[in-house]
DNA sequence: CCACTGACTCGCG
DNA sequence: TCGCGAGCCAGTG
């Protein structure tokens, strides 16, 4: 982190002994914990798993720290899509397809490249009926 | 500190 | 429904 205040604030407390007005988790360690909690054959956008972590305007971030993931990792990265349910395409093709096929594995259904509104965990009323 | 980049999102045409 | 452009905000050099 690079910003001042951000620093101290994403700090775990016994790292600085800070007893109050602090998360317990850094964000990175919030946006583990939200996206292990999309249920199986479910997922989630990039956008909403960064407002559950408590992080609104953050989906970049949690986009950079999927692609963080150190090696051997069983967090479910690939139920995080974006906002249009699609897999969003990094600078390699293989990791989209790989993401689609653990998607397909447990029971999410595609509409073209498009995933279904159904497996979405957490749907948006304000959408479409 | 500045500039560039990116597993994002939203509004428009 | 799709493509484009602008906004956004951290990470990196």
């Amino acid at each position: 982190m690079t910003r001042a205040g951000q620093s101290e604030r994403s700090r775990r407390p016994s790292q600085i002994g800070a007893p109050e007005n602090f998360h317990p988790l850094t964000a990175q360690e919030r946006i583990w914990q939200v996206v292990a909690a999309i249920p199986r054959g479910r997922v989630a956008t990039y956008g909403q798993v960064a407002s559950l972590a408590g992080l609104p305007r953050r989906a970049r971030l949690v986009g950079h720290v999927l692609g963080n993931l150190p090696g051997g990792s069983r967090l479910p990265w690939h139920r995080v899509v974006n906002a249009a349910l699609r897999i969003s395409p990094r600078g390699d093709d293989r990791g989209m397809h790989e993401q689609r096929r653990r998607l397909e594995r447990e029971g999410v259904a595609f509409v073209g490249p498009r995933i279904a509104r159904g497996c979405l965990w957490l749907d948006d009323p304000a959408d479409g009926t």
